[in-house]
DNA sequence: AATGAATGAGTATTCATTCAT
DNA sequence: CATGAATGAATACTCATTCAT
């Protein structure tokens, strides 16, 4: 009815069944049966299988992106990481599924070249919670602050608490490690 | 010069294997060929491959198991929990090709029960390093106490720096985290 | 030239083989190789190898089942049951290298669940050759008087005599079982 | 602790497998377990699977073979027939097992040259219930005689009767059956 | 924009059989 | 009399991909 639209709905029931199964266990099959077309209609969409995925994680990486650059361009203050964390965390909330997909299936996207852009990318945003001259210590609290939030929010996505208090109660755990990174504790 | 060898000899080339390219990625035949034997002959030692994983996953699981129990029967002190940290980073040094693949095939673990398995044993012991009744940001610190040691041994894994001083760097973040926890913030 | 072709080319050489060397034995390799078609294709039209023989047994299996509903209808009468032999004759010598499969590979089909189908089916048509409350002696007979058949027209196949001729000599055969059961000898 | 004894066991656990799921599908892997012996072990009382099947089918063949030349050398009286008969029904009675199995595995005898000698069997006991010059209906007629003994003892396995009572309605039939071929009808 | 039919390469798994000990 | 270790060949089945229509 509107064009553009099968394109989406394969990414989207893509992604569902990636995140559900895996990567390598979902298949192009289950994928065109769960869309109710035939297989060779993704091929129409798509050129492989990886291209699917690459254009969901293309799609989705955009935000990241974003973040990455205009941290870049910001003073390097305290605030300025808090505020990294902050948007990092609501980008993580909306794309849930996908980060979840990503955390699971590293195995897969490794070979994938994806693997490497994304590991990039973390570390990337991870440098710019510290001094560049800053010691190991200060460097894991950095790492871990994102991991912290990839914890709570992704990780105990069955622990009974509400995804919302699970996003803030991350967030204050972020802050307290890049607020001792800070220092140089 | 084979006596209950080629048993030990399959379950290391497969964890290699396993941790290297991924559980479903690698196939018994690429297993077989590098130990230079055929498939047929895997299929004496153990029941299927999932078997194999399960039987690497078992042995490496020991120590865990030991260090719940003995978490356990302790006085829920500061010192205590330090004691599990340390402990913990210690099997995660030397059992990290094992909790790499872990790490990364999350996916492939899930449906083979391994997955859930694993998923509370870690649950379990981050509830060792809290207060029965403590709040969510408590929790997220103690959850995040043990990503930390993931991510400074396994996930820095290329950053350059030596894996002794990665684990005493997320040893150090680590005791911070459950010291916030332990005050009760 | 090809028009739903294929489906039909894979019954007919399917049954084929598994009259010819048993269910078990033919292995599907050597069906898509009598066709010139890849194991592959096999699965685009069927979805197991039991699926194969299912969907054969079941279009041949629709006259019996026709005649069951008829004969239900009926008065028992000698004349029906007679018709109902008849009628059990010529389905015999239409479909005769399925029934010989069937005969021959009882232990295959045991457990594809269409072994009892068909048991039950031969109990049904039996049932309707004596009185309900008829004695083991008659229901033997009854029994027997489809056996009769299957001897004749199945199990003499090289016997040197003609099939019509076979058939013809088992309905007389057939009736006089059936006969003496119905007088309640 | 006797001479012979696994042997023996082997051809009666092996035997009990056949009946119960068949030849191809029994697997020297299941009979090894059942008896607690590694497969190896069969390897030194017989010479291949076939071997097995074969031994028991040789044992319990005796008792025909020599029904078959006793029948040889009486005269061709009624009386020789109903004899034969009766001989005939008690050997199906005692080797049951052994006469499902064949009945249902007649696939796989077939090209293990024992499905012929079987079926050459049969045809020259049934030979032994006619006069030589006997037309096709008394021949179907004696065939049939022998069925009716398999259809009974045999497949009509679960019907609720008891076997004895199962042999001797057969029996009757099968009297009934070579009186009518024995008058030349 | 999509389908029907097919393929080639692969997978995990099973089996009868062998042989040194 | 038997086992432990292994093999070679097979099997049913699956998958990503292609292409003519």
């Amino acid at each position: 009815m509107s064009r553009g639209n099968t394109h989406q709905r394969i990414q989207d029931v893509a992604l569902e069944l990636f995140a559900e199964r895996g990567y390598e266990k979902t298949s192009l099959r289950e994928i065109a049966e769960r869309l109710e077309v035939t297989k060779a209609a993704l091929y129409y969409h798509f050129k492989t299988k990886e291209d699917i995925l690459v254009s969901i994680v293309d799609d989705f990486n955009q935000p990241v992106v974003e973040l990455i650059e205009w941290g870049r361009e910001q003073p390097r203050t305290l605030e300025t990481k808090k505020e990294i964390l902050r948007r990092y965390s609501e980008a993580l909330s909306r794309a849930q599924p996908l980060f979840r997909f990503i955390q699971e299936n590293q195995a897969s996207l490794r070979d994938l070249s994806l693997g490497e852009r994304l590991k990039k990318r973390m570390f990337t945003l991870s440098a710019l919670l510290v001094e560049e001259d800053a010691d190991l210590v200060d460097r894991v609290r950095a790492t871990t602050s994102l991991f912290t939030m990839h914890a709570a929010i992704v990780a105990m996505h069955d622990s009974g608490d509400a995804p919302e208090d699970r996003r803030q109660a991350a967030l204050t755990v972020a802050y307290e490690l890049i607020t001792s990174a800070h220092h140089g504790d």
